[in-house]
DNA sequence: TGCGACTCCTTACGGCGTAAAGTAACGTCC
DNA sequence: GGACGTTACTTTACGCCGTAAGGAGTCGCA
């Protein structure tokens, strides 16, 4: 993991609203620079994206910009204040606003699958630590827009803050389990079914009182069994069919969010 | 973040369960070895544990136990594999039985506040990935425990499933919340107020117009100042305060989990 | 015209994971 | 009992990483 917040907290702040307040236009003397923060973090988020945050280096992020790893260190303090930026850029694609006519529970349920699909986009984000959270604009923004949201439930401040700290982990826990689905398929050849198969069979083979150690997990696997329907008939729009790891975890997704705004309905009930 | 299962499955699965299968014995030829992988995985565990994970090094086990990074790969196929086998370790910390006497729902609290408890000890092991699970005995016995529990709930097969994906990274999460709370609070000299009133004074100065761009941001900070009590008076047991990050990250754990009881009740409930 | 500020490059250091090859201890067999 | 093959561990080295230090070239302004 990586962690964000490392430096020296002004210079980041200041980096990180460096829009609200554009350098002086200053045209001192010096060359003029090739290179910008926004390019920089442009180049840095690209190759997180493409490549995963192993390949983010800085001599990657300077190849990429056509020039030396060194350059970077002009215009940024160091990779962990990078990283911070890079962090609170992304997270400009957070949705702002909701159409409340609909309810809150319909807003909440169309907020979570946005941001949902907002860190399967990103899914390094997801490896950044929230330790000493460095809140930039775009992320206070997508707070503000959750608690917003929230807000139409009625339910007093204390719970929402709550609620938030509640929500947010949840939608970035299933992120994080479709990601990883997908970094399985693409990392092994075979396809999610013979990958899995592959593995239980290794594992009956060297545990062979599995059934016996673990009645509750076999047992579930066993009544599972026949539910686990085949794959569905191809959409006749074409669409890919989505593997079965995936579509495991958007449903858990989907109906973990159930659970959650059940309870929230909950609240909202015994409170009045 | 740390990666899990990348290695040659096949070797790490055997390890993972090598109690299961001890090696047969051997006195073959060649010197005595004086490590073993169960002494390498405790080393690597109480540097993690003690330094945290960006300190855990092939050759920091290596000076550890005395010997060289490289002894370590006669045992183990790499840092990967490693990581793999600390995870599991670990796990065997988690408890295996409730007592169902109390009903689903205070079994279900104190599974939570246990695992809670276990990921705080080892905050290393919320970095370790959760792609392509390596699923060992202790990890596996976990899950199983869980699933005992959540039988007594009466649902079925899928939503149990689901509500292992939903319980898990809620824990999780939480847990994440509180050892960042612990993190910041030990990096920095000052209290979690003394900082947290040091960023928003920074923050206030660079973004005057805050309080209008995040409206429901600073709506909900302004109605909470109020109700945020200042420090309880001291317990007369003698028990350190928790800090006001950590504690306010615990009641946020309580409440949520709260919020998916009620909402697992919620699907009772309506099934019957 | 030259000074000073500024951007970017080269070089270098100490870390990392681990490949390759060498050394020494030991059980086994002639 | 001595040679041999197997094994545990060490030494050395390679190519990565983040970044400190210092040098080279470019520009605005006096």
């Amino acid at each position: 993991m990586v962690f964000a917040g490392q430096g020296d907290p002004r210079r980041t702040l200041s980096l990180l609203w460096r829009a609200e307040a554009p350098p002086p236009a200053r045209t001192g003397p010096g060359p003029k620079p090739r290179l910008s923060v926004d390019a920089i973090v442009a180049a840095a988020v690209a190759i997180a994206d493409e490549e995963g945050m192993d390949a983010l280096s800085m001599r990657a992020v300077g190849d990429r910009l056509g020039r030396t790893a060194m350059a970077l260190y002009t215009h940024v303090p160091g990779k962990s204040e990078l990283l911070d930026l890079m962090y609170d850029a992304v997270h400009a694609e957070l949705p702002r606003s909701y159409q409340e006519s609909a309810g809150w529970r319909a807003a909440l349920t169309a907020w979570a699958g946005e941001v949902l699909e907002f860190y399967v986009r990103h899914p390094w984000v997801l490896q950044v630590s929230q330790a000493r959270p460095v809140l930039g604009p775009h992320e206070y923004a997508g707070l503000d827009t959750l608690l917003a949201l929230l807000r139409a439930t009625g339910l007093p401040a204390g719970t929402l803050r709550r609620l938030v700290g509640t929500l947010f982990p949840f939608v970035r826990g299933s992120a994080q389990a479709v990601a990883d689905a997908r970094r399985a398929a693409a990392a092994t050849g075979s396809s999610d079914e013979e990958w899995w198969a592959a593995r239980s069979a290794a594992l009956l083979e060297l545990v062979p009182d599995f059934a016996e150690r673990f009645p509750a997990v076999s047992g579930l696997e066993a009544e599972a069994e026949g539910a686990v329907e085949p794959y569905p008939d191809e959409d006749p729009g074409g669409a890919e069919a989505v593997p079965y790891l995936e579509r495991e975890a958007r449903e858990t997704f989907r109906a973990g969010l159930g659970v959650l705004l059940d309870g929230i309905e909950a609240a909202r009930v015994g409170r009045t």
